[in-house]
RNA sequence: GGCCGGGUGGCGGAACUGGCAGACGCGUCGGAUUCAAAAUCCGAUGCCCGCAAGGGCGUGUGGGUUCGAGUCCCACCCCGGCUACCA
């Protein structure tokens, strides 16, 4: 029979019927009732004057309150709140803040679309999503909430921009910038993916505006060489932001210009080929082209200029855009050997890297050795390779480490130690020195849009730009804006960029007096808000932008959630500005988070119908019906509305666009909050992707209600009765043995599923086995197991524990401890061995545990199991490992 | 192309340093209950052969090391993510 998704479940459909029966689980009213109680009682407000190694700081990336809440956030902060308390139960004192990451283009374009205003919007929103958490029962301080639009965290986001300008971190300069077209607006190099916008997908031009620049670079070297500490993030994160800093060291050389008194210099990481260069390329738009370019190459050099120009960065730097290369007319001398060399304009070689030319050797490099065939160029072979003939033509590049040859007096040298000895050499000629090259760049924070923080600037008719003076902070948005999708608001509101806050003109002081002045319109990347909340929580009250005090004493971030997809956005501006926060004296932790956990990502199966031109149109999973087979298998699947099939695709992430979202409000009504956050801890571990199902989650419902029916079946019983020994030699009935020694076998491998690697899903499953072992025993250990699986399962499903705990008869669950194994009370007295022939299990026998091995190998041996194994086989040889196994060789 | 993950039943996933593969959950099948269904409870469930006892095969593929390999080594295939002319 097909089954329909979110059923009811029976315990909820009857509510008319039983509202009043104590013994029904009624997940709404139990988990209401102790928000309520936590809210009421202030169960969760930290405070920063304890000794910092009983605290622990857990922190969930902060939402973008987008409107409601999404299963990406449902899993993101379960898992964050799982930690909390489990550090709760554990002793600690948990900093658990939560807040909202409230500026942003979504806002302008709800104006834009349905004609709210952003202010509105957005703080609409945040009510209705902090009314949602709270209804998932996470264990956030809400004292310490703030939204980034809020006029106190913009205010003082403001004074810490003005600290950066004093600290010469902040400046500004006209730049070829990335222009999403989607947006009208600028993005960072990190916000391009695949040539297009990371928000909307739109095509990203290239177009030269003034902007505003943090000076990230200064850090560069700190940021790569603090990865190395980072030893509790994970690997794939380090090693993408150590690719994305791209530090690469090689030697700057000079290139004398034929017929000018200029050179030409070029970046290479392989010096160690200098006497290998048969050509130079040097980007199109590099300055000294229009200089050297001589006048019978002028047209095709312009030619190429204007076809550079008018590309997207996708089609400019796509791997597969052809290589072009159109020759100057000019020549450079190679400075180590004299030749002379061609200097071409080269489509592949980008204007911002290194110098914005490149020494080319085709022989040693691929790209070079292409270009070199394709423009019948000569290829000159300096590095010969370890067995070849190395007057041989090549049929490609050798990149590898060789022996050099033709590089005068280097000749005979290893090429990798003639990196290091031509560039000592040429800086001695005075023909180069050492450089270190990076591929990070400065980050780019001016953003042409309204709903952001404004940057703290005016602009005088002869003074010039000039920063606003902390008096005159803070700078506040207008309200009354027109967003009609054009542009920046800002700049075309009549009197904001003029008018000062006080309502006057806006002027700024000259030696002569004061002139008239002008507002920066733009304002800051959201990024920029993101790169300091953490700290702000640690003293959202704080006048000051941070204290101090308090900022080192919680930081750095115990453990940090999030997605990976932040790894070399969030998380690196956050690092640089947790760095430039040290400097300006806020602080003296460097690296802000110790640990962090990516979480996965959020996937369903999708379905879908296609019509004759290819258009797929997506059902959600609520509107189709699967059928399986007498195995299982998916069979088919149809629409409910029609009865007609549709098409099972492929299990992606939760999207709008593919129609296989689940709306958390709808799971938590149908099944309460502790079953959906069970499930989001349980089918997957944190870090892989979570994939969802329904009917996965209405077992997890059926478990919760089983363990409230257990207990309440037999609640006047285990009321009344006192919780027992967990120790099992206190017990002589060997059901009773056995279940104290799977009680401390599931603390122990719940412990340890947690403490090393937050792996819910196992200590969960753990939790479930041992409530499967609960039958007739013993009724005070049995009291001692329930007990001991409400701690257990309260960091995952904190409502139905605490009320259980509190119908048992004990004081509020909060108080307790986590439960203590010991290993020796895990032990039997007698081991079952598994007896392999050649490596597959023949038979078992039960032989004591304090064997040693010659024992254990003649017990064996007199063993009537072995014999009758053996019956016919002769034994080469016996292999006992004592607590583990016997194999038998024959 | 480069880098990073990952391939285990019908599905999600277990399996600490090599030691009984498939814990736990879902699904499916059978049974109880029911006028009937839903819900609930009990049982079975890696695949193949067999009435059964039992046997054979099984952790992407092919080799190797080992008494013993999901786990270690070599080669390859497939999937996902990130990145993409960085000199």
């Amino acid at each position: 029979m097909p089954t329909s998704r979110l059923r009811y479940p029976a315990g909820l459909r009857r509510t008319s019927m039983t509202d009043t029966d104590p013994q029904a689980y009624e997940p709404t009213q139990i988990e209401t009732a102790w928000q309520q109680r936590w809210q009421a009682e202030g169960s969760f407000v930290t405070r920063d004057d304890l000794p910092r190694e009983q605290c622990y700081y857990v922190l969930e990336m902060f939402p973008y309150p987008s409107g409601k809440l999404h299963m990406g956030h449902v899993r993101n902060y379960t898992i964050g709140d799982a930690v909390a308390r489990y550090q709760r139960l554990r002793g600690l004192h948990v900093l658990h803040p939560m807040g909202w990451d409230s500026f942003g283009l979504p806002a302008e374009q709800a104006a834009i679309d349905r004609g709210a205003h952003p202010k509105t919007w957005t703080y609409d929103n945040i009510a209705h999503m902090r009314e949602q958490l709270k209804r998932m029962g996470f264990s956030y301080d809400w004292a310490r909430e703030f939204a980034t639009s809020d006029p106190g965290y913009a205010h003082r986001e403001q004074q810490l921009f003005l600290e950066l300008v004093d600290q010469g971190l902040v400046y500004r300069k006209s730049a070829i910038v990335n222009w999403s077209t989607g947006l009208d607006c600028v993005l960072a190099n990190e916000q391009v993916h695949d040539g297009k916008c990371w928000r909307t997908g739109m095509p990203v031009i290239q177009k030269e505006l003034p902007q505003w620049f943090l000076r990230t670079t200064a850090y560069a070297q700190e940021l790569l060489d603090g990865l190395a500490t980072l030893d509790q993030w994970p690997e794939a994160v380090r090693k993408q932001q150590s690719d994305w800093l791209g530090r690469s060291r090689g030697a700057e050389i000079d290139f004398p210009i034929e017929g000018h008194d200029r050179h030409l210099t070029v970046f290479t990481t392989r010096p160690d080929t200098v006497f290998g260069v048969t050509f130079m390329s040097i980007a199109p738009d590099h300055p000294l082209v229009a200089d050297l370019v001589t006048e019978a190459q002028r047209p095709a050099i312009d030619a190429l200029r204007a076809e550079i120009a008018a590309q997207s960065a996708d089609e400019r730097t796509g791997a597969d855009s052809p290589k072009k290369g159109v020759a100057t007319g000019a020549w450079c001398i190679n400075p180590v050997n004299g030749e002379r060399v061609p200097i071409y304009a080269a489509n592949f070689v980008l204007a911002d890297y290194g110098t914005g030319a490149v020494m080319a050797v085709p022989a040693h490099d691929t790209r070079d050795f292409a270009f070199a065939q394709a423009h019948d160029l000569p290829i000159k072979r300096v590095i010969a390779e370890d067995g070849v003939d190395p007057a041989a033509p090549m049929t490609e590049a050798f990149t590898a480490v060789g022996t050099m040859m033709a590089s005068g007096h280097f000749d005979g040298l290893r090429s990798d130690a003639g990196i290091d000895a031509v560039i000592d050499w040429l800086a001695e000629q005075g023909h180069g020195r050492e450089a270190i090259t990076w591929r990070y760049r400065d980050w780019g924070v001016s953003r042409q849009r309204y709903w952001g923080n404004p940057i703290p600037y005016v602009y005088g008719e002869s003074m010039g730009m000039v920063p606003l003076r902390p008096q005159d902070l803070p700078v506040s948005l207008p309200e009354d804006v027109v967003f009609d999708g054009r542009g920046n608001p800002l700049n075309r509101h009549p009197s904001w960029a003029t008018t000062a806050a006080d309502g006057s003109p806006l002027t700024v002081a000259t030696p002569a007096g004061r002139e008239p002045a002008r507002r920066e319109t733009d304002t800051l990347d959201t990024f920029f808000e993101s790169s300091w909340y953490f700290a702000r929580y640690t003293c959202a009250d704080a006048e000051e932008p941070l204290d101090r005090r308090r900022v080192d004493h919680w930081l750095p971030v115990d453990l940090y959630i999030g997605g990976i997809e932040h790894a070399c956005m969030h998380l690196l501006y956050a690092r640089f500005f947790q760095k430039a926060l040290c400097d300006l004296g806020h602080s003296s932790v460097r690296e802000p988070f110790k640990r962090l956990l990516c979480q996965g990502m959020v996937v369903a199966e999708t379905y879908y119908r296609e019509d004759e031109a290819g258009n797929r149109t997506w059902f959600n999973a609520t509107e189709v019906e699967v059928e399986h087979d007498e195995r299982g298998q998916p069979l088919r699947a149809t629409l409910r509305q029609d009865g007609q099939p549709v098409v099972i695709g492929r299990i992606e992430k939760m999207s709008k666009s593919k129609n296989n979202g689940v709306d958390p409000q709808a799971l938590i009504e149908r099944y309460g909050a502790d079953a959906t956050r069970l499930y989001a801890l349980r089918a997957a571990p944190p870090e892989k992707d979570l994939y969802w199902d329904d009917a996965g989650l209405a077992g997890d419902y059926r478990f919760l209600r089983r363990l409230w029916t257990h207990i309440h079946d037999r609640l006047e019983a285990l009321s009344t009765a006192t919780s027992g020994s967990d120790d099992p030699a206190d017990y002589s009935a060997a059901a009773d043995q056995a279940l104290a020694r799977k009680l401390h076998a599931t603390i122990k491998r719940a412990s340890e599923a947690m403490d090393r690697d937050f792996a819910f899903n196992t200590a969960i499953a753990a939790c479930m086995e041992l409530f499967n072992a609960l039958a007739d025993q013993d009724l005070g250990l049995r009291r001692r197991v329930v007990e001991s699986l409400l701690l257990l399962l309260a960091p995952m499903t904190p409502h139905i524990c605490a009320e259980l705990w509190q119908r048992l008869g004990n004081q509020d669950l909060s108080a307790a401890r986590w439960p203590a194994y010991r290993d020796d009370a895990l032990l039997e007295d007698s081991i079952r061995y598994p007896v392999q022939v050649k490596g597959v299990v023949r038979g078992h026998l039960e032989l004591p545990r304090d064997l040693d091995r010659a024992a254990l190998e003649q017990a064996v041996q007199a063993h009537p199991v072995i014999t009758e194994i053996l019956a016919g086989r002769e034994l080469k040889r016996l292999i006992v490992v004592p607590g583990k196994i016997v194999n038998l060789v024959v």
